[in-house]
DNA sequence: TTAATATATGAGTAATCACTCATATGTTAT
DNA sequence: ATAACATATGAGTGATTACTCATATATTAA
């Protein structure tokens, strides 16, 4: 080790050759981070399910709680995330808090993928 | 506190009144767990940029860690995860590897998406 | 007012993650 | 054989995450 060192493959690489003058197109930053943000906010059973109930119908903490199985302090801070990102809303009635789909793109996103997945 | 706590929302709570018998339909946990799994793996913006230069041309390690500006050791993990989920896939050429999207299904996912994404 | 209910939220925690570093493996050239 | 190159991988680490617990806030009823 410890030697010639080459800087890059540039000259050596048996690859593609693209390295220069570069790699078109490529994705600005600030939108990768933006279309990982969205899918990350999927990547989580718990959420996937909150998903998948909303997709049919609105419902409030305790019901979505009870749905899941889950402690309805997880289950809001869940909501809490989903809300964040403009994926799920609230309606507030009385004491309870109604939740739904906040936005039809992730919508589409979300059972589009269903979809492909269930044809693998 | 520590009181009468009954011991459900099916009684008193003003909800949907949807509890019982259950809120159907419910995603089987197998399956919201599998879901979860995919989206994660898009969902983290080093794997999101992999897969956007792979939609394009097949590209060996060395290059992507060039266009990433990474480590080819970070490079090379996330494309172990890539390949684990069957998403990217490998092709050998003497000491060079080749790296390509292996799954249409996750491809028209990432592509529907982004598509969804760009008119938000 | 006080009590009960419904939801929200801050702190704490164990598990997971996305890297770095060092090193191992595999391939080609000398 | 040795050296150089290309990639893979295990260990280690700091950051993030998905929960629990306790408590705060909000609304309604008594």
């Amino acid at each position: 080790m410890e030697k010639t060192l080459i800087e890059s493959c540039e000259d050596t690489c048996t690859g593609t050759g693209l390295v220069q003058p570069a790699i078109e197109p490529r994705l600005p930053e600030h939108q990768a981070v933006g279309i990982a943000e969205v899918f990350k906010a999927l990547g989580d059973p718990t959420r996937v399910k909150i998903i998948y109930f909303l997709l049919h119908r609105e419902l409030c903490v305790h019901d979505l709680s009870t749905a899941l199985e889950m402690g309805q302090s997880a289950v809001s801070h869940q909501l809490r995330y989903l809300r964040d990102l403009h994926i799920v809303k609230r309606r507030k009635e009385g004491k309870t808090v109604f939740y739904s789909l906040d936005d039809g793109h992730i919508e589409q996103i979300f059972v589009q993928t269903l979809h492909h997945l269930q044809h693998m």
